[in-house]
DNA sequence: GTCTATTGACTTGTCAGACAACTGATTTAT
DNA sequence: ATAAATCAGTTGTCTGACAAGTCAATAGAC
């Protein structure tokens, strides 16, 4: 049984094709810029007021777009939130990619084996399973300074050695995408603060013992499993990460 | 200026209302259960489809719900997203309450005075304000371990010494919320990993330099002010912290 | 009897057009 | 000069209908 059986919609709905014009359309306006009225938006792009509704109303959830009653919809992001914030799963290559920083692998190392009790835990397979799988482990640096160390636990069902293909650059996520498959939907990320051991001490050049920000994410695909189990150390002041909360009422 | 002049709407909207009351719905059900159909559903709670349908989308962005064309709506929530998750800002108490665990405050200091500098930028205020400020510092404890340190620093216009009333037990953002003013609306957390210094260390009964989970947050207002900037330390081990985080497509 | 194709009930997805409610600026009346 | 009324523009909500997807029951072919 692989991922590949699955049968997905093959040409895109009405609502995910607004979505991506939305998208593109924020995208080439400024903060607090006014969307164009909905009827016109909606005549625009081809589809009716509430399908063009539905659509906002996400794109509201998210943060990109505040709405106000009798006023108009206008572009909100006071700060950049799909840019640096976590709500958003994105390689690390593509958040350096866009705002104009260098980034090297430092070392890259891929390996074929058998995942450890601890990665099958992560990876969501009954306990004690045998499962194969493709480690690729790297450490990112930035001008030179190492700040961080990756690493990706993926079943070999869903990526092989020889599936990375002639330029990968070390991000597992962004192989995923380009290929569109498997079909991803959502991670979940765990956060903690560790103290480096010797071994990331000496890859990351710092101290034994300084406080690292650790990443521990499960990748899942539409059909509810997990892909990608990672493990990620970060060298404080290097990196950033932030998250915006809802309050919870009552 | 206070924050109490701006003017809300008196009578929930249509699409509030359906909001509580699909929460309502889906805190009685079990993951996985299937919602009435959209028209039944709609009927039932007195609004339009259109309407219910723009909510649900709202909650499905959200992770609640889970939509198949042609099937039906379901309760989705494969982990516990809004329990644990940092999607939702909700104080330590409540999240301790809920898990029926029991915290002490082991240290509580109340305070009003000026804000340093660093303070300052954190409420958003001009450089060089001068702003007098209700700092809160409390270590929270479970069976009497410190597990963190929290400091909550408020401008006096949102909340006084007198304000915080006679059972306080530690939230400034219970009081908020109890209080209903000001209206919050979302919260930017900042997720960094820092060594214990030795004031933080002699408190949380940690060794000095050991690694703590770091969270610096601005609490927002409906009016898009800083009305609560804090610093949180927690020792690792005893709280655990995840985001959800979507892919970003292309 | 077994397998395959078809039908049909049920559900979500989308559409169209209309009116209500709200906001902010303009105009009018005092 | 000031306050009230008006009005154009926008989002919020409603009604009713049809399209498209899913799944199980049914009818048909072998």
């Amino acid at each position: 049984m692989t991922a590949s059986n699955a049968t997905y919609p093959k040409v895109r709905s009405p609502r995910v094709q607004v979505e991506e014009a939305l998208y593109a359309m924020i995208e080439s306006l400024k903060t607090g810029d006014q969307l164009p009225p909905e009827p016109a938006l909606a005549k625009q792009l081809g589809v009716s007021r509430p399908t063009l509704r539905e659509v906002m109303r996400t794109l509201v959830e998210r943060g990109v777009l505040v709405r106000r009653h009798g006023v108009g919809t206008f572009v909100a992001s006071r700060f950049p939130v799909l840019e640096s914030g976590m709500e958003i799963l994105e390689s690390l290559a593509r958040l350096a990619e866009r705002i104009d920083l260098q980034t090297e692998a430092a070392y890259l190392e891929v390996e074929e084996r058998l995942a450890t009790p601890i990665e099958v835990a992560g990876l969501e397979f009954p306990q004690g399973s045998e499962v194969p799988v493709l480690i690729v482990n790297r450490v990112i640096a930035i001008e030179g300074e190492p700040v961080a160390d990756l690493r990706d636990i993926v079943p070999l069902e869903y990526l092989t050695k020889e599936g990375l293909g002639e330029n990968f650059h070390g991000s597992v996520l962004d192989v995923f995408l380009e290929r569109g498959e498997p079909l991803l939907s959502t991670s979940r990320t765990e956060i903690v603060a560790e103290a480096a051991n010797v071994k990331f001490a000496k890859r990351l050049g710092v101290r034994k013992g300084s406080a690292l920000l650790k990443l521990v994410g499960q990748l899942y695909s539409y059909d509810e499993k997990v892909v990608d189990y990672s493990v990620s150390y970060f060298v404080p002041g290097h990196f950033k990460f932030h998250v915006m909360r809802r309050v919870n009422r009552k």
